[in-house]
DNA sequence: TATTCCCTGTTAAAAATTTAACAATAATTC
DNA sequence: GAATTATTGTTAAATTTTTAACAGGGAATA
């Protein structure tokens, strides 16, 4: 596969949350317009991307679901999975753990981290949590490669030192605290406040 | 202030954050080029979107950092601030409402709701918790207008539904679960898998 | 006071993304 | 079986967003 657009990549993983919630309803094929209305967004723009992905459905029958969602993880998944950790369990680090743990996801959380020993040494929705001075040799042994921070803002920094040591390939930062890492480790950062406000304004400014 | 760009929006949010961010280290003015690597993004994209605001910086001496601050606010804040519901108090509900409430934002968490009987009539970090069958009553009296949807993925439909019932103005839907709202309604969705599986996406393509 | 330098503001160009338009054609209707 | 309808796939156009280019001017230097 070439190189798919940055949005296309994002609506690829929202298509196969769709059609996965589909097919549990019985579904096995459909329309462009149908998958377009649940994300939203226009017919045109799902039968782009799946022409971008090199899918075709069938006239008037529309896009068989199964088939689809095949294609999709292999673009999108690796094949063997990817390993990721989480840093700090407090109230958002367990949403995420419990989260993923009910979806059978190919992204697996297979270990996580804090400094607080109320917290190290349990298990949490079938997560281990080891102090975070283990992290080195934990990401090694279980081939981690994927971080997502939810610690407290000021130790943000020093937590990605530590993971870009520790060989990480990506970052998922859900602290507001901005981070920089070099540019061979993909980072996304998402902040709850920057979604809210954006409601904010649009629901100040509709007409 | 015209319609500023969608995208501009959002930065705006952010701007304001790691200008807040900047403040308390005692830095009172900043270049365009400090301020787009804190984002990661170029120094140009942060003179024009200062410039889409109506802003301006002295020569040599960067912008003003609570002067913008101020004009952000003016921006996207509403004169009396935003009030906000969350509905469902579980893992991810209570991390938000800790969060939101040790920012000093606007917006403001002013109830939250749940059905189950451990959670309700509770306080969590000041925000009261009432069963949902009070939602239209308290919506009403609050003056909410925004609602953050943390339950369950299978009620979320009904709860929209309830809320929209209830006059309010704009939906942040954290749960995985598609949701369609009539379209004076703003609707913002969040779903963690999507950056998930977007940064290893990317973390699979890197060169 | 002249010169250099740094940083802003803005217009223009480029790139990315979305939307429109429509040809092709299988199924359905008459 | 001809006409109509529904839906895909794709190319082209439009829009949005980002990046580049550079003029302007205050501060620093000399
Ligand atoms: N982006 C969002 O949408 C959003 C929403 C809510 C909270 N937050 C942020 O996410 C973070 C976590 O929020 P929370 O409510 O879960 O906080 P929390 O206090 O419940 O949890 C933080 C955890 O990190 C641990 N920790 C502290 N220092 C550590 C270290 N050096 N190494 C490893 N672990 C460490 C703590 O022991 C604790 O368990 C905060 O930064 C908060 O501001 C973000
Ligand atoms: N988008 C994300 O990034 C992300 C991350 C983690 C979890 N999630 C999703 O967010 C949701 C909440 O996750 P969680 O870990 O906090 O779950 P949770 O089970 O801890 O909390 C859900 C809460 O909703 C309440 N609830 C159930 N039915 C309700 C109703 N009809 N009205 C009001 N409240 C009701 C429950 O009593 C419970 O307190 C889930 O849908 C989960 O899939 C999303």
């Amino acid at each position: 596969m070439k190189n798919l657009p940055d949005k296309t990549v994002e609506r690829l993983s929202q298509y196969r949350r769709s059609l996965n919630n589909q097919l549990t309803k019985g579904k096995t094929n459909i329309f462009s317009h149908e998958l377009a209305h649940l994300l939203h967004i226009t017919p045109v723009q799902v039968r782009r991307d799946i022409m971008l992905i090199g899918y075709s459905g069938t006239l008037r029958k529309g896009y068989d679901i199964k088939e689809m969602i095949n294609l999709i993880g292999k673009i999108i998944d690796t094949d063997e999975g990817q390993r990721i950790a989480v840093i700090g369990m407090g109230n958002l680090g367990k949403a995420f753990i419990h989260y993923l743990h009910e979806k059978g996801s190919k992204l697996k959380i297979v270990a996580s981290f804090d400094v607080n020993p109320d917290k190290t040494d349990k298990t949490y929705a079938g997560v281990h949590c080891y102090h975070f001075d283990r992290l080195a040799e934990i990401v090694k042994k279980e081939e981690i490669n994927i971080g997502i921070i939810t610690t407290p803002p000021e130790v943000v920094p020093q937590i990605a030192d530590k993971l870009v040591e520790a060989g990480i390939n990506g970052i998922l930062n859900y602290t507001p605290k901005p981070l920089s890492v070099p540019d061979e480790v993909y980072l996304e950062e998402y902040d709850m406040i920057t979604s809210l406000e954006k409601v904010a304004y649009f629901v100040k400014h509709r007409d």
